[in-house]
Parts: structure tokens; sequence; C-alpha cells
DNA sequence: CTGACGTGCAATAATCTGGTTGCACTTAAT
DNA sequence: ATTAAGTGCAACCAGATTATTGCACGTCAG
């Protein structure tokens, strides 16, 4: 899922979707200098890393948002960071450790 | 950089880093099912994305993490998510603005 | 000095990725 | 009924990634 994130064409097609709500491969397809089935693949990976739903009107696929993915997605970025910070206090405690053993 | 983030191979290097707070390529490629050069690969990528550096001790050379290079990855995460939050709000209000107008 | 250990570099191979194009199929609109 | 718009599927391609192996070079220990 962090995957989903690291493709900046990706970004943008969360930041187009977060801008006008809802929309279709082909419509985005003409904001990106991309083709319609290179949109429809990153809107793939973004539905599998439940970031995005489609849902079918007629002919078309309207994309949007899906707030209960992306919400995931910042929780467990936020739990990564909060790890990492205790991983480093860790360290810096250990660090400091052992500098009043040298000294 | 979310790049070096994305392959799992790279986020166990970085558990491993803070777990033992340094170590050597060679070490690593013992805690992990890959040769040393693929882990070497891993570690310039970090390195690269400034997550992790590595200093010569004599005739090894040992790897360990760059607090600040951790710090900033982690605060554009956050910035990140709270953008989208920003955004999911606001289409929110949309939504229930649209719905006003309907009834 | 000699051997063992750790590293660096290069070539290679396999797989993934991002992208394209062409064509068939469904759903409006005239 | 025809035509146009939007989608879905498949083949294909070039380049990036991940990983391997082999070998040369520096460094420490006996």
């Amino acid at each position: 899922m962090l995957v989903a994130l690291a493709d900046p064409t990706r970004r943008r097609l969360l930041d187009l979707l977060a801008a006008q709500g809802a929309a279709t491969a082909t419509t985005l397809s003409g904001r990106l200098p991309v083709s319609r089935q290179a949109i429809v693949k990153h809107l793939a990976v973004l539905d599998a890393a439940g970031l995005v739903v489609g849902s079918r009107v007629g002919r078309e696929v309207r994309y949007s948002l899906r707030p209960a993915g992306l919400n995931t997605t910042t929780r467990w970025m936020s739990s990564l960071a909060a790890d990492w910070d205790l991983r480093l206090a860790a360290i810096k405690r250990a660090a400091e450790a052992a500098d009043r053993d040298l000294t």
C-alpha cells in the first residue's frame, strides 16, 4: 500500500480525485499526460490498496476517494512514525549509557 | 523517498538497524534470505534517501539509522496525512451542501 | 608473509512497472 | 437503426528493480 503511494502519477490521481470529488478514467486521462489505459491500471492499483473505489453509472465508471482506506493508511503511517520515535529514543538512551560507561 | 520505504526488504533492514543500532552488510545478510550484494544495494538506496549512513571502521562498514532523515520522512508523511484530512473534510462539506440543495 | 575476512565492482538474469496500441463490447443519443 | 462515447481485455515493449555470481582489492591476525 506504500507502493500505491510511491508513484507520482498515482499521487496526482489522488489529488485530482480529492479536488473533484469523483471522476472517470477517461476524464482523468485528459488531465494527465498518459493514456486512459495507463490511468485505468493506476486506478486498479489504488483500488487494490483500498484508497479508491469505482462505481458504475450507466456506461461510465466514477472513481472517488475512499475515506476509510485513506484513514487506515494515514493511521498506519502515523504508527510507523511513532514506532520509529520509540526505537530512536531507545537508541539514544543506549548511546548515553555507553557514554556514561566510557567516562 | 517513498520508494525507499516501499520495499519490504528495505523496511526489514530499517527494523534490524533500529533493533541493533548498527550493523555491516555482511552481518545483515545473515539475517535476511538474500545475498550480501543485494543488501548492499538496498543500503545504497536507503542511504540515497537519507534514512541510513555507513561509516568505515577498518575493513568493515557500519550502517546505522539516520535520525534526521527519519524525522524528515515521518514529518513529510504526517503532513501528507493532514493534507488528505483537509481535502476529505472539504469533500464532506461539499457533499453535505449538495444534500441540502437536493432537499 | 600468508591466509582469512570484508568490501567494491561488473556482468548477467529474471521479474516488475509504467506505458502504449488495437479491438471487441456495452450503453446512450440522434 | 446507426453512430458515438466509455469501458474492458490482451498483447506488447522499454526500462527499472531485485537478485545472483565471480573476481579483484584492501585490511587485519597469526
